[in-house]
DNA sequence: CCGATTATGTTATAAAATAACAATGGCCGT
DNA sequence: ACGGCCATTGTTATTTTATAACATAATCGG
């Protein structure tokens, strides 16, 4: 891992919620980060072996919470609106069926993403 | 339907593929549409109504090509990288998943998004 | 040590979305 | 018809997100 690497996920590893590339670089300029550029590679690097995963739905990215992700099946986000924190799942029923749509559809899926935006359990009740 | 909201509606029918607000704008310009805000607004009112989907993966929109769509299950599209095409579908059991998914973690979902990024089918073979 | 690859830094620019405010135009009740 | 209201529209400026293009430095295998 890179020095910006590190920078970078130390920080969403820290974060409690998902960060944007610019607040990443706001919160990095002491430590030497001084372009947007620094900080999208760094994301994209993070992003192809699976450390860090972005979320479409929020223009945001967070750390992967899970262990062995990458194996796993598709990761699944729910995203609250009023605390902005993001969970992540996966449900290998899901995957599986979603493989199986592409598959009917003769798709071959690269990427998928499945972000759900609501109000999470503690939110909802206040 | 006001005539800003029509001309983007239509617009997105006869296109082959999603577009962007931006190319949006710049096909309208004859018809007197001059300001990004002009089409987002149309935009976000069609998607409000469920006639037209964003497509969060490529920021890009399109007019829901199934009947009934607010009243089926959530919109899975399958988004080709090559021939930039985007297919919808609904899939009951799919839908019935997540929710369950969300329901189990207290979760109250209020916007669902599953998207898949490849190649379809005319095009992973040529 | 050399050459190739990888990582970094910098400036500028493109692309996507929203803020703030002014003006218009229909529509409804009196 | 008149005045007020509200939804729609128009316009300028700005913010937010992401990439292009190019120069420089670090690393590593042979």
């Amino acid at each position: 891992m890179t020095p910006n690497e590190t920078l970078v996920y130390d920080l969403l590893r820290q974060a409690d919620t998902p960060l944007s590339a610019y607040s990443i670089l706001d919160a990095l300029r002491d430590q030497g980060v001084r372009a947007p550029l620094q900080v999208y590679r760094a994301l994209n690097k993070l992003i192809e072996r699976g450390a860090v995963h972005r979320i479409e739905s929020i223009n945001g990215f967070v750390a992967c919470s899970l262990t062995n992700c990458g194996a796993r099946a598709v990761s699944i986000f729910m995203l609250c609106t009023k605390c902005e924190r993001a969970a992540e799942f996966t449900d290998p029923a899901i995957d599986q069926k979603i493989n199986a749509l592409a598959d009917a559809r003769l798709f071959a899926a690269e990427h998928k993403v499945i972000e759900m935006t609501g109000l999470c359990a503690s939110c909802r009740d206040s």
